[in-house]
DNA sequence: TTGAAAGCGCTAACAC
DNA sequence: GTGTTAGCGCTTTCAA
């Protein structure tokens, strides 16, 4: 790569010092009283020689580099694409670029991620938290990095966070069964102690009871994040075993509901006669199903412009108080609940 | 954000120079010959301070940050979050972070991008090329700036580039056809310039031609990126005007396939007894199709992995040489096209 | 065997 | 009005 021309090439060819240049080309020249005729000089300089600033150097002596890191549990998921790419606009409004890495839900790669990010001096970070990660995250306030939890958070941990309002959105989706009629529901969700998880849960559970029915243990199943596919099919079986079908399904994720409705479609089951059915997410998948799938609708761009937002807040902010974010999401209604 | 302790910290606590303290944590205590006992008590201040490089210094220092840019058209699709993700992995084992950005095919979108990512001084570029950028990516190749076009390239343009086989992907599309006696082929296409979408649409012509069968222009349809929805359902309804019915019909990307499928879904054509199909990429959104698709599947993982190799090997290569670089693709066999 | 110091490109306090 | 200079954190040459 060719030597890029630095603020000393202008310096020099114009006849004048390092100082000067760095003043106009900041706009600066009012403030330092640079005359007319100079200022004028050096644009035109800097145009022809097509300088551009070195954000590097800047960076080093500002401390600050107006890049964000982004961690995600898998870029290649388009629930997290979806966010990204609202959060590359937002922060490009903002002056940011932004740096990102998948965690795939791993402690290790985690940790990797922050540490590397860390070391290219990012103004702060967005991450979707691992389950486990508590003492990364402390770790992180501890060193007072700025940091915008995403998607998911910690009960016993009080940071930034930006979440959908999943308590709320499930029961509310449970709720539209209920009030149907319908009294035994199931739920599949994911394994982990994560909030967003917790609270669609916790969501669930009050529904049901606000409706005067007692859940059942044997109703809620919780499989791991790997392997959830054999484990879905394995929870399916369980759930709708003969003489004791229930009346409906919900699922916590969209890559549950997915699975899940392969399974059932490949049982033969019909959705919504035999099985109603309430998805948290949608999906492209849903399109071809032969019913059209009732689901909660998160705002992912408002998701990612608030944290965005609230980052930089607190990058700004001398003295950060940490907020929390819930952002109300909505129901799409289709066949599958009727 | 707390002060990071810097090797100075750690030289004054240890009281030697910082000089030694870099040797030492840079593993050259050898070639520098520093004293054992020296070289102990640096490590073990430096781990107990907990220190971190800062990487931003040291780009500035070597003018190398071991960053790279990714411009992909739009991150939030399935289809370049993949790439991503297989980039991200394969720029991490090579001691390289990521930084990203969407182009969104917008001439604008990726000049900025472009300018952002080399003022912070990445060591290379990684684009999937806007229609109509030739000049942008020529001023890369006059600047000197290490990069390598991946998807798409340009036939005017000699480049660094990572592409499918997409000539020899589509005339073996349109061969299975052929040799099923099916002859009346329809093609839909974007219309753009740029040479993965040229090669298909030859590949599809070429396939015709060796079967015997002559082209007629009416059986190819090139829709515009934007509003492609509507452009594919018109041109699905042109080209299964009743009479002169198409025997199948290929796609020339997934987007386009998934759209066709909802039109000819919509008008209760049958595939594949009404319709034969074949689709360029999968879409998990052909899960629930009533009939499997036959796509061609590109190795997305190998076209990552190669286009970070070979920026690399471009960004540590003293004489650079362009190299092409072809990425086979395979036919996944559904019933669509039976 | 160790340290002083220059320099990467930029900014800004200070001096002229 | 304009220039000098120190310094951001790191590496490395050169001198001691």
């Amino acid at each position: 790569m060719k030597k890029r021309v630095s603020i000393k090439d202008i310096a020099e060819k114009v006849g004048v010092s390092t100082a000067l240049v760095s003043y106009v080309l900041n706009g600066k020249e009012r403030e330092a009283r640079v005359g007319e005729e100079i200022a004028g000089k050096v644009r035109k300089v800097a145009a022809e020689m097509n300088y551009q600033p070195n954000l590097i150097a800047r960076g080093l002596k500002f401390g600050r580099t107006n890049t964000i890191g982004l961690i995600v549990a898998d870029i290649s998921n388009p629930f997290f694409a979806t966010l990204a790419r609202s959060i590359e606009l937002e922060a490009q409004k903002n002056g940011y670029t932004v740096l990102f890495g998948s965690s795939d839900e791993q402690l290790d790669k985690s940790q990797n991620l922050i540490n590397t990010f860390l070391n290219r001096q990012v103004d702060g970070l967005i991450i979707t938290p691992v389950a486990g990660s508590q003492s990364q995250i402390e770790e992180l306030k501890k060193k007072g990095v700025k940091f915008v939890l995403m998607d998911r958070g910690f009960k016993d941990v009080e940071t930034n966070v930006v979440v959908t309002d999943n308590h709320e959105a499930m029961y509310s989706a449970v709720k539209l069964l209920t009030e149907k009629g319908y009294r035994k529901i199931g739920m599949i969700a994911y394994d982990t102690p994560l909030t967003h998880m917790q609270d669609r849960i916790q969501g669930y559970k009050d529904a049901l009871r606000n409706a005067g029915t007692r859940f059942k243990s044997e109703w809620l199943k919780k499989v791991p994040y790997l392997d959830y596919k054999e484990h879905v099919a394995d929870a399916i079986a369980q759930m709708l075993k003969k003489g004791d079908e229930l009346d409906a399904l919900v699922f916590a994720t969209n890559s549950i509901s997915v699975q899940a409705l392969k399974v059932i479609h490949a049982r033969g089951i019909k959705v919504p006669d035999d099985l109603r059915i309430i998805s948290f997410d949608e999906s492209d998948t849903f399109e071809f199903f032969y019913a059209t799938i009732t689901y909660i609708k998160q705002n992912l761009n408002e998701i990612s412009e608030k944290a965005v937002q609230l980052l930089i807040k607190n990058i700004n902010a001398t003295a950060p108080k940490t907020a929390k974010v819930i952002v109300p999401s909505s129901i799409v209604l289709g066949q599958s609940s009727k």
